[in-house]
DNA sequence: CGCCTTACCTACTCGCCAGTAGGCTTACCT
DNA sequence: AGGTAAGCCTACTGGCGAGTAGGTAAGGCG
């Protein structure tokens, strides 16, 4: 029908490389999204792309490098998105708040970005989990601080550092995973799935921080090592 | 130096089929919780099995089977140690509870067969993954019945299903991600990082249905979606 | 003891996919 | 125009790994 058809059948119209590159970046995110990284195959890819494999050697090197260059891509995109969201002299509280959306923003502008990151490059054991779980490190970090930044307000005997790390893996984990459920339940916007998981955790930390601990009612504590689960190094009270 | 080897080099003792099978499923579940499904070989779980391919095909079918059937035996394993742990007569918080230390202890003794429920069997899009969400949907299913009727005990106008749900999300996805975090920093014992997802999530929840609802502080509230972040089907205080 | 069933093996086939050799074409530059 | 470099292709190789064909030992049982 029309005549936009490439001169020879299975040629693709010149292209400066960059562009070319962006292309073929895309179609990667997409099948490593759709298929992980080793049921994807590079014929596939080149395909989506609308070029031939060669291309893909030439330009973007091996698949491992080419995967690897995806997940750089992405968590580097969605680090800034969050970054631009958070304004460092908020108090904490807002602070965790503007991370959440931006964070659940993002996601639901980008599914496949986020398949590949969450799922697919964490599965795979080779240097790509590196690279991802430096980036999970870092947004660990990053909420750790400001879990113990908060609690400086408190006079609280102030928890271990090695506390607030795993308090901040748990939350990181429970947004990784609300963003897996609601991928599956698209039906509501991304701030009140936001304001959800909010709700929970800062509630839940703001408990915390003043001293407020959950105990078991004192009957048959111990089922099967007998340690008191509420108080750790906080108040004995 | 002993005698044990078998007389002929290359061929395993005579054994009855049930306990193969169970060798079998052993070493499956550990080249899969080290490797993941697509890289994993099956010359190698032969080998580690300590017996040779057709075995594995005569006994477990194809490699499809077998991974489906490591992921049914683990995944089976583990609802049962938890079930085992709860008392259904009890308060929700302290099944709660029963059920984080129940968890926690079984991924600390059976980190394997952990790596392959979690990480393994979700990033598979064939029916493994259907298997796996199956078994995940149960335990999101449950926790969120335990929050809608410990909610029931308050005047509170009573959350959605479908917000329990997604809570419910929140707090399992929370408890692999710090299950996660623990195999990487297994100084603590398993009851204190329990304890700790317990106070995190508990005391959160605890405010939630009380009716307590963390609110922005009411200056520039929206930052791009002008959402308001705090009451959504709750009381607007 | 000999027979047969069950357990077990070695040694292949066959398809899929990462990666490459070598050649054609089109746009830009002078 | 015509040279040349950058973009693009078809058509292969080579290896790895799933799955199988066909044969060998070993324990039970008459």
């Amino acid at each position: 029908m029309h005549a936009e058809q490439p001169v020879r059948p299975g040629r693709a119209k010149r292209l400066p490389r960059a562009v070319r590159e962006r292309q073929i970046m895309d179609a990667a995110v997409d099948v490593f999204s759709r298929l992980g990284f080793h049921a994807a195959s590079m014929d596939e890819i080149s395909e989506v792309a609308g070029i031939s494999k060669p291309m893909l050697y030439a330009y973007l090197g091996s698949k491992e490098e080419l995967f690897a260059t995806c997940i750089r891509r992405e968590a580097t995109r969605m680090m800034e998105a969050i970054a631009n969201g958070v304004e460092a002299e908020e108090p904490p509280d807002v602070q965790l708040w503007s991370g959440l959306r931006a964070f659940f923003g993002f996601v639901g502008e980008n599914r496949a970005s986020w398949q590949v990151l969450h799922r697919q490059a964490s599965s795979q054991g080779g240097p790509f989990a590196e690279e991802l779980a430096d980036m999970r490190g870092r947004a660990i970090s990053l909420v750790a601080a400001l879990l113990v930044h908060s609690s400086d307000f408190t006079n609280v005997p102030r928890a271990g550092d090695k506390e607030a790390e795993s308090l901040a893996a748990a939350l990181v984990g429970a947004g990784e995973s609300l963003a897996d459920w609601w991928l599956d339940n698209p039906q509501e916007p991304a701030g009140v799935v936001a304001a959800r998981l909010m709700n929970l955790v800062w509630m839940g930390f703001g408990d915390l921080v003043a001293g407020d601990v959950w105990h078991p009612p004192s009957r048959r504590t111990g089922q099967e090592s007998g340690r008191e689960p509420g108080p750790e190094k906080e108040a004995t009270s």
